[in-house]
DNA sequence: AGCCTTTTGAG
DNA sequence: TCAAAAGGC
């Protein structure tokens, strides 16, 4: 019998699979397939930290579709050239997936599927990744949302999906097989090995994902409206890396909260689970976000930023290599800088007080912070990355007011007071007293760890210049809206 | 989802 | 005198 193709990128998971699903409803054999072609996704190709958790996942999926009397076939090359290919070689009419939402993948699989269909191939494609996709959510003019909360309440009034295709049991295979490529020749893994922390903190895959979701369900989703800004304990869901290569998508989660909420599990409880829920929402207003304003990973959304007074990449590179590699002298950022380095992940609120160092403090463009976070994370996600980043700065949509500093001094004693955080992730400055670890600057000199570098900047100071500069571009964007600043 | 300074008002 | 509230960036 003829198969069908069925063309996995960032849904890497047999549950809630819509395009799975559409391809066992044909009842035709299914080849899955997965296409590496990294430079289709131009100029965000995939960092250091995604494509080491890529490999992993892709490693987990093939085992699992194995499990299900499946396989997973690997092909590297243009994907349409690909799936040409692959469509000759065993016969298969018909090519499924899920839709993905980048501007570069968008414009692509817009191509292939012309050219498909061209061709005479039946061509579908199916939701895994969103709760509500871009083009479907608006105002009442018809434009798309810029503030998250009216966003949120339109998506809320619709009624969050949860429905979940269940786990198929077995996936019928075609009468011969295509060769795939050898993993491990892709070469996703670093070639020195500076991955030992990311393999001790995550299991990449669908089985991982659900790890962490039972973990956060049962220790962490309750108290998470307090214990979220905690960055020296679990308080978050960490299912972020999960999220992005649709190990796990939002309406599995959905559904997780929404059985917590019919058991009794009080005021806090119900506070924390709409908390998580609302954290999700997120997520989808990063999705509609990109879509709706494509330009936004390289250019502000507030064009008056276009204009900001950044420092120039030669006064700023030391500063920039200080923050990247956590030799700040600000103990909250280093913590941050050095965990993200060593895990390829940081606690939300950190990212935050990092981002607002770099950009506020600092003086260097958000793009700047954006990129090297691209590389690291491994939850790097193109949203989410730039509405972040965008926000700190205060030049995006629903944006915290450019204004708003954070004081990491402040910020360290308020969420770490017993600095295990930074002790953890600066042993430098494991002996230091609390009352000092957050600004080891003030401390007696005598207790000054010698080997923790000065802080790099006077936060008080830099704090004012910021605002000065954005006093001043505000008033000259008065004097000449949209136009250039002298 | 901030910080800093000034003002207010209870004691 | 000091904590809380208010106001500005």
């Amino acid at each position: 019998m003829q198969p069908v193709l069925l063309w996995l990128r960032r849904d890497l998971r047999l549950a809630d699979n819509p395009a799975l699903t559409r391809a066992l409803d044909t009842g035709q054999p299914v080849i899955p397939v997965y296409l590496h072609a990294p430079e289709e996704e131009a100029p965000w190709f995939p960092g250091a930290a995604s494509r080491w958790w890529l490999h992993h996942s892709l490693n987990a999926l093939s085992c699992a579709l194995t499990a299900a009397g499946s396989r997973l076939i690997l092909r590297q090359g243009g994907s349409l050239e690909c799936l040409l290919q692959l469509l000759d070689e065993t016969g298969a009419g018909q090519v499924i997936w899920n839709r993905t939402y980048e501007p570069a993948l968008i414009q692509r699989d817009r191509r292939i599927k012309a050219a498909l269909k061209d061709r005479g191939v039946r061509v579908e494609s199916c939701n895994s990744a969103l709760l509500f996709e871009p083009w479907t959510v608006s105002n009442k003019s018809g434009e798309p949302y810029r503030v998250f909360t009216p966003f949120w309440k339109a998506c809320c009034a619709k009624g969050l999906p949860d429905d979940v295709a269940t786990l198929p049991e077995s996936i019928t295979a075609p009468a011969h097989w295509p060769v795939s490529d050898d993993l491990k020749q892709w070469a996703l893994l670093p070639r020195i090995s500076w991955d030992q922390g990311l393999a001790q903190r995550w299991q990449p895959g669908e089985a991982g994902a659900h790890h962490a979701l039972e973990r956060f369900l049962a220790h962490g989703v309750l108290t998470y409206k307090t214990g979220r800004d905690l960055p020296g304990q679990p308080g978050t869901s960490r299912l972020s890396p999960h999220l992005h290569f649709g190990e796990i998508g939002p309406r599995q989660l959905i559904r997780a909260c929404q059985r917590l909420q019919q058991q009794g599990i009080g005021t806090e409880g119900s506070t924390s689970v709409a908390a998580f829920i609302r954290e999700i929402g997120w997520r989808e207003f990063a999705f509609h976000l990109l879509f709706h304003f494509p330009q936004t990973p390289e250019h502000p959304l507030d064009q008056r930023f276009e204009h900001f007074p950044w420092r120039k990449p030669e006064d700023y590179a030391d500063d920039l290599a200080a923050w990247q590699h956590g030799l700040t002298g600000i103990p909250l950022v280093d913590a941050g800088m050095r965990e993200l380095w060593h895990t390829g992940w940081m606690h939300n609120r950190v990212r935050m007080i990092t981002a607002s160092l770099l950009v506020k403090n600092l003086g260097i463009p958000w793009q700047e912070g954006a990129r090297w976070f691209w590389d690291t994370l491994v939850d790097a996600d193109l949203a989410s990355n730039t509405l972040g980043w965008q926000w700190t700065a205060g030049c995006g949509a629903d944006a915290a007011p450019y204004f708003r500093v954070f004081n990491p001094v402040l910020q360290g004693e308020r969420f770490d007071g017993q600095g295990a955080y930074i002790r953890h992730w600066v042993p430098e400055l494991e002996h230091l007293p609390d009352r000092y670890l957050h600004a080891p600057w003030t401390a007696p000199a005598s207790l000054i760890p010698p080997a923790y570098p000065r802080p790099r900047v006077d936060l008080g100071a830099s704090r004012k210049t910021a605002l000065a500069a954005w006093e001043q571009l505000k008033e000259h964007s008065r004097l000449s809206p949209g136009g250039s600043v002298p």
